[in-house]
DNA sequence: CCCAATTTAAAATGCCTATTTAAATTACAA
DNA sequence: TTGTAATTTAAATAGGCATTTTAAATTGGG
């Protein structure tokens, strides 16, 4: 029994490596197999031999690429579950801003992409992998909304804070592309964004809770 | 025999009309020339004979939508240069929310695409168009920080702002697609989700005016 | 050295696109 | 009505590039 795992994983793991960076770069219908591999340094035959065909790779290049994001950046931040919502949130904010913003990240990009174009291939895994975190969010939120928090404002705090995760995402994606170049968007500095992001949403939150309470307690 | 109802439009409005749909759905290099005439019930010929190309179809359909939107969501919603600047800001973001909101709005949508695969083909027009409501929203946020502001806290919150309003772009185009069956987002209600962002907002940039203000006079 | 796993080059396969041309039709003005 | 220009039409032009398959060459372990 010849050992499988070792020397085939490497045209394979560069395949995987090249493939998420091109189809976080140019969308499934955009990248082509000859630059994928001609950034793997492989064969263009390689993907048919070691994946069945594009899609395959599609799918494993973003699992793969998730997968090493998602130990890189823990989405908990490695905090107590008995943290305070605010803080748990403000940890989850942070994780999700740095998994964006590092330049080696892809599997958002590819999300991003995919919500641009949709092609349907990923929604079977996006449903599973990403859809427990969104949980998680709208539980923290509605713990920091307050249980008077209707399910319509943690919908829209939701969307007030992947909205801007995402806005990160862009200008980073756009960068080379220069559409304003007026007023350069200097969104480089990942960390400070991060922190800008958690207390301009805290202070969202907080307003829309302290508002929600008075209503209820003027009626 | 005055024209009432069924005046038929010209051709090379249906052409427009359809193109900026269909741009806005596909994107440039996704959209046909066959599928526009089809929606526009134009010969398929009749887009190099009323534009020369494609390309100056897709500045002309988008130049098209622009305009019309514009004239149907003035961007100041009528309010007075003296009024205070976060009123200013509160109505800017209104209008933006609708004007992306609305269902037959395809100008932000042709945008968002244009980020996601860039062609460059939009982008002096864009500069050109675009560039000054940006400046006017710098400007107001300016004024809602407080002068102590820096550069780069002014900049934070308007990718904060635009963040969300596209994020309501991103979950519209998604509408179709269902990517997470379990938890549907209504972002349906356009104006109860550009209040929100409205009171999100303000709280944000509060929340930064203030501690900018603590930093300075504790300094 | 042998065999299976892997890599390679080249060809097969497939499909769709923007654009042009020239003829037919329409609209309109004289 | 008639002549002319604008518009519309159908068909042909011309180009391009992608995925996948095949069969031969190569590699590396046992």
């Amino acid at each position: 029994m010849p050992n499988l795992k070792t020397k085939p994983e490497k045209t394979r793991t560069r395949l995987l490596t090249a493939a998420s960076r091109i189809f976080a770069e140019k969308g499934f219908q955009d990248a082509t197999i000859a630059e994928i591999c001609g950034q793997a340094k492989a064969n263009i035959a390689s993907v048919n031999y070691h994946f069945r065909d594009k899609e395959t790779l599609y799918l494993e290049s973003w699992r793969f690429a998730f997968n090493q994001e998602l130990a890189l950046y823990p989405p908990d931040g490695g905090l107590m579950n008995d943290a305070p919502a605010e803080q748990q949130l403000a940890e989850r904010i942070k994780s999700l801003v740095r998994r964006i913003g590092d330049e080696n990240s892809y599997s958002f990009a590819i999300i991003h992409k995919e919500m641009a174009q949709p092609t349907r291939l990923l929604a079977d895994i996006l449903e599973k992998e990403i859809n427990p975190q969104r949980l998680q969010m709208f539980a923290l939120l509605k713990e920091c909304l307050g249980q008077a928090a209707s399910e319509q404002q943690i919908q829209y705090c939701h969307a007030s804070i992947m909205g801007q995760c995402f806005q990160l995402l862009r200008l980073k994606h756009m960068q080379g592309a220069r559409p304003f170049r007026s007023h350069p968007s200097d969104l480089s500095d990942t960390k400070a964004f991060a922190e800008h992001v958690v207390q301009f949403s805290l202070a969202g939150i907080q307003a829309i809770r302290s508002q929600t309470i008075n209503l209820k307690t003027s009626v």
